[in-house]
DNA sequence: GTGAAAGCGCTAACAT
DNA sequence: ATGTTAGCGCTTTCAC
């Protein structure tokens, strides 16, 4: 008897605990007017029955669905899945959701979203009204979509959004301090002694380039050390344009000691650099990241960087979204924002000049 | 008008087009005796009113939910979790999952699983009782797991199994050829010329580890090589036991000149432990590993490894899964079986000796 | 504090 | 070939 939870309903719990289906219902949410003896005995009877709400149902007949989506760019999928290789911001998002989730007996969907279709409009709110979700988390760099913010407030459906750039006003906002980690992880450069830093930055377009850029210019100004122009490189975030970058710097007459890139892929191309250039790193070159991606930790040596708390934030995103867990109540201006502490992470890659 | 997809039922298509709902739920479901004309009518007005079915709806009354389920191993999440990391071969797996759902109009719901858990038979049923999937797909090494398999039978839900290695009648088996493929890259390591060849195995338990060491051992074999147990080890997985694993091969009075390890994270470790020793690879050493992981690609020398078909296993699960694509009819006694091919990774830690 | 009845938006039998 | 009706298993009014 105890396996079969499938096909108990509702009635069976009633009619095991001699109650109302309403009542069942009641002592499940967790509704105020219940006598102890009731709630005692529907419990009991739940689990003897090893009985679970069909979400179906619940979802159908009542107005919360249970649901959480986290929205997946259907673009970057595919270039995963051409590439062979996983998605590791995703997979570390959805552990945090997953987490989350658990505790609130929430249900987590994943869905594939086309942010560049000229329909996106439409499918968006086709998907809405098909799941009827109760939250949705999104990532960057579409936490940021007007469309898609449009359609969720238009569906009055709830929404976090990590690492958020501009509406700061819209949604449950989740976010680290991108500025003040590159500004820690140059500090860190500064006091291993490093007087000739560069910084090979990030695409102007993302904001997360500008505030990196911005936190390793404050730390050098803080140190009372210039900012010099010709020592900050543009990069596209990817490998290629790290190991180009270390190239270029390493051809100035007055070269860098430290180089921070304004990601890993780029930090690990400029290891690479330097590794061919016949530098040896640290000793003659030290190289910092930002993300903490899984090839950081086997590089050699392996990568000095920031982890982003990219669990956490999913993690605090979904709890956010679930009301069961939003109860604490907390002061009304942090209702609706949350920063997350990030982690410098001093590996190999960065030390005092040999 | 366009945009408000919330909230249009099956009835507003049906008054639009003119006609019942149960001939609206016809087209919807591509039943047959459905003439053209009034297809084309359900058809304009399902798209001017820009609806879609109601997924909770349709689980509640059919008895397909057209939803699939990923079991995720929770104390594997929580492990990632403290370690700050992604789980790539779940990432690659989703994404095959989600590429195939997408095709069928399917949803992916990702459940943690607690398979350590005392209560797990009554866990899952429950879980398969709340949200009665069409499909789940298991990963190893829960592809294997008895309760897991027998509550499936016994709820009769549809079960994929990625990397079976027991049971082999029950389910949907999707693998591909582990024995086939060490042998490969063992044979690529003897057409570059080494004719001395360790192996640092997996643990015994999992027939993974078995499985590649035959292969590395048929390979030897056919092409005349002795089998040199000495140039055998057994590793645990982990890049520690790889690094310790060439500690003691390289400490030999007849070193290896090559080195196959069972997967890519001891490769790295014995990437490392040659590095130690003062061995350039593939100079002196060859190397090679077994998975493909995302390290693989920035260690230096980049690892030449066997890139698991993750992804296209789990697409093929879906598939196997989803009536819709099903079918197509295979042959019958291919029809739960699929083996998915992989792809032998050269890059350069494996070449002649210098 | 508890229960009866009416849906939620579909699909599934049964009409016709 | 098309329509009518009755549920699926819950939550939600609204009574008592």
């Amino acid at each position: 008897m105890s396996g079969m939870a499938a096909g108990v309903t509702i009635y069976d719990v009633a009619a095991r605990a001699g109650v109302s289906i309403k009542s069942v219902s009641r002592v499940l949410n967790g509704e105020a007017n219940v006598s102890p003896a009731l709630r005692e005995s529907v419990n009991t009877a739940v689990a003897e029955l090893g009985y679970r709400r069909n979400l179906s149902a619940r979802s159908l007949a009542g107005s919360s669905s249970s649901i959480i989506i986290a929205m997946v760019d259907e673009a970057l999928t595919i270039e995963h899945w051409r590439s062979g290789r996983g998605n590791d911001y995703l997979s570390r998002l959805e552990l945090g959701l997953l987490m989350e989730c658990r505790q609130a007996d929430y249900y987590l969907m994943v869905e594939l979203v086309d942010y560049g279709a000229a329909t996106l409009r439409r499918d968006l709110s086709a998907m809405l009204a098909a799941i009827r979700p109760e939250g949705v988390v999104l990532t960057p760099p579409n936490s940021d979509h007007p469309v898609v913010l449009d359609v969720l407030d238009e569906a009055g459906v709830a929404y976090a959004r990590i690492g958020p750039e501009r509406d700061l006003d819209r949604g449950v906002r989740i976010r680290m301090d991108e500025r003040q980690a590159a500004e820690d992880i140059t500090r860190h450069l500064i006091e291993l002694g490093h007087r000739r830093l560069a910084h090979i930055a990030g695409p102007s377009a993302y904001s997360a380039s500008r505030l990196r850029r911005e936190g390793f210019e404050a730390a050098l100004r803080k140190h009372g050390l210039a900012v010099d122009e010709s020592l900050i490189l543009e990069g596209d975030f990817t490998f290629q344009s790290g190991l180009q970058g270390v190239e270029r710097l390493l051809a100035l007459a007055e070269r860098p000691t430290a180089v921070f890139a304004a990601n890993d892929d780029m930090a690990l191309g400029a290891l690479q650099g330097a590794a061919a250039a016949g530098l040896s790193v640290p000793g003659a070159l030290s190289v910092a990241g930002f993300d903490d991606t899984p090839s950081a930790l086997f590089s050699t040596p392996a990568l000095t960087t920031i982890r982003q708390p990219v669990a956490e934030m999913a993690a605090a995103a979904a709890r956010r979204l679930v009301p069961t867990l939003r109860g604490e109540m907390p002061r009304s201006s942090d209702l609706n924002e949350e920063t997350v502490p990030y982690q410098l992470m001093v590996r190999g890659s960065t030390g005092p000049l040999a």
